[in-house]
DNA sequence: GTGCGTGATTTGAACGATCAAACCCAGCCG
DNA sequence: CGGCTGGGTTTGATCGTTCAAATCACGCAC
């Protein structure tokens, strides 16, 4: 393996100093064009490339993005956050910038991963997802200085007018009410809502969309509810439609997530209601295989969207703090099926 | 933001030289007792972390391993990898290594991102995954002296007792088999095969297991195939299901994979058999949603191994080439439902 | 008493880049 | 003709760590 060459080599290679290089390289502007052209052929021909661990230390920026990755919970979802990881390294990427991944099983475990990342330098930005009511993250991070963006709302009083950190999520409530309206207009009044138990921020939101949607219409429909997991919410509807009746005055069901929409689907087809049209949230594969319609919600737009608040529109750094914090609310589009 | 404490601080602070500060860290047991402990509550007084980038440029290794992120394919399959990338990080982690993602369309854009991450000197080694017939990345890793292991076989002529690189896999053959084998106990003689078609390597070698139980057992059932989709799979055998009598011929159905599997078991469905035992690949979401059995390829040993042989079993760093190429074939675990 | 070996610690240099300031050289003005 | 200006380029210092070699202290044998 011979040894890289650096940016002496292609200093003497080209005639110039060391410096010239490195301003070809980071302020190309300010270098003559004829050396300018000297030094890019030197370069090409060498075949160098800056030690990203020098200019790390000199310039005291790592240009990496850390990112929580989260454990796999065995369920529905989850693609998501795949999809959002994804599309979030692609972009770094298009901008020069690097995407650190980590685990963490708790808040806590998370903070003191963060804290060594940031501690030595590792990462110059964070971006945190699964926000929920009293995270301790995003105070930790503000403290500290720590530039970050998260997928998912601050919920606190102020989220819209008044956000305490840069955020970016999806409008759930939209969604709920674009898939209420449709299911209003092609199924019938009866439109009943499949939750999780009130408190999650998120799954409230989804439910305030169905709620609106309905008032809108002067209908009304039955709420249930169940904790996560595609299981349980089976059961919970193979029980509410055991009820006489139940499952014939009901006609579409929105639901929470795919996981609900698909144990709710199956439910009304062990209750003899096969086409029962139901939706689902997150458009998952599951829903897709099923033929059940689903609200997406977009995860490349939110990545987008991510990477414009930590590093400017067009920026190829990250922003430094003191850059006042926005927010982004991404419009998640109904997907029919069935 | 106070400016981060640095060796030459924990040094004063502690009454020793810089280098036995270092020395404390990276090779605690050639420094005196009293002083190591000195040394140590100087650093936690102080709160210090060794600049990576600092350590990084001396040492010339960046302790960081890279790993492809695949697109969203948007089907059935992926969350085996997503499993593999999260318990990879976990591991990672444990042993003082980070993970770098990074992402590319194809082969030769995945060759450009290597050639970048190497070449400026972010990443020590790489974890490769999806190999196949003539992949050129593992050629090139090896003529660069990248030191990297793959997630799926060489597929050359002698995988076994010569290969020419590092890898771990599963060992689908075998889980085939175990599926096959508990269907020809449970179910019956006419077990089939539902495979994508041949020359995909993976694919054969599921099929291969089948095969075989099936000749152990002097049994004998049809094959069918298709292409990758859950669309396509539940077309395919719809139309096999429609030959008179094709469907109540069959005693069980082992499939490549989860979509071919949730596809078979949909067009069973339409046909009037909906009981069919069918056997899928990858254990997904989408098997354990529709109540399949499935072959568990357990990413989290494939990620344990995997370090394992870029590490050694014990090591703290990525072994330098020179290592002799090994192998490790994990078994599957079938995992019964319905 | 001198020399030697050994364990513990310190010193100087180096890793490869960028920052800040100095330098050089035309061209222009007074 | 001296001084000033400013674009273009070079020089020296620096980021924080570890390597390699030097130094130091101490006990022991001759």
């Amino acid at each position: 393996m011979p040894k890289a060459p650096t940016v002496d080599d292609v200093a003497r290679a080209a005639g110039v100093s060391r410096q010239t290089v490195s301003n070809v390289l980071n302020a190309p502007e300010i270098v003559k064009g004829s050396t300018r052209e000297r030094v890019e052929s030197a370069i090409a021909e060498l075949g160098y490339r800056p030690h990203s661990a020098a200019r790390m230390l000199r310039t005291r920026r790592s240009s990496t993005i850390g990112i929580h990755l989260d454990p796999y919970a065995g369920g529905v979802s989850g693609v998501v956050l795949d999809r959002f990881i994804h599309a979030v390294t692609e972009r770094a990427s298009a901008r020069g910038m690097r995407m650190l991944v980590y685990v963490a099983r708790t808040p806590e475990e998370e903070l003191d991963r963060l804290a060594e990342l940031t501690e030595r330098a590792e990462i110059d930005a964070v971006v945190i997802t699964g926000t929920f009511h009293g995270d301790p993250r995003t105070g930790w991070l503000s403290e500290r200085g720590v530039p970050f963006v998260s997928f998912g709302r601050p919920w606190g009083a102020d989220d819209l007018a008044e956000p305490s950190h840069s955020w970016v999520d999806v409008d759930g409530a939209a969604g709920a009410r674009a898939a209420t309206r449709h299911a209003l207009v092609t199924a019938g009044p009866r439109v009943g809502f499949f939750g999780w138990p009130a408190g999650s921020g998120t799954g409230d939101d989804r439910e305030r969309g169905w709620r609106e949607a309905m008032a809108d219409a002067g209908a009304a429909g039955p709420r249930f509810e169940a904790a996560d997991g595609l299981a349980l919410a089976r059961k919970r509807m193979s029980g509410a439609f055991a009820e006489p009746g139940a499952l014939r005055e009901l006609d579409a069901l929105v639901c929470v997530s795919d996981a609900h929409a698909v144990g709710a689907h199956l439910a009304a087809g062990d209750g003899g209601r096969r086409s029962l049209p139901v939706f689902g949230f997150d458009n998952t594969p599951v829903a897709e295989a099923l033929g059940l319609s689903s609200i997406e919600q977009s995860p490349e737009l939110v990545a987008a969207a991510v990477l414009d608040l930590l590093m400017g529109a067009t920026g190829h750094a990250v922003r430094d703090r003191g850059a006042p914090a926005e927010h982004v609310l991404v419009e998640p589009r109904l997907i029919v099926r069935g």
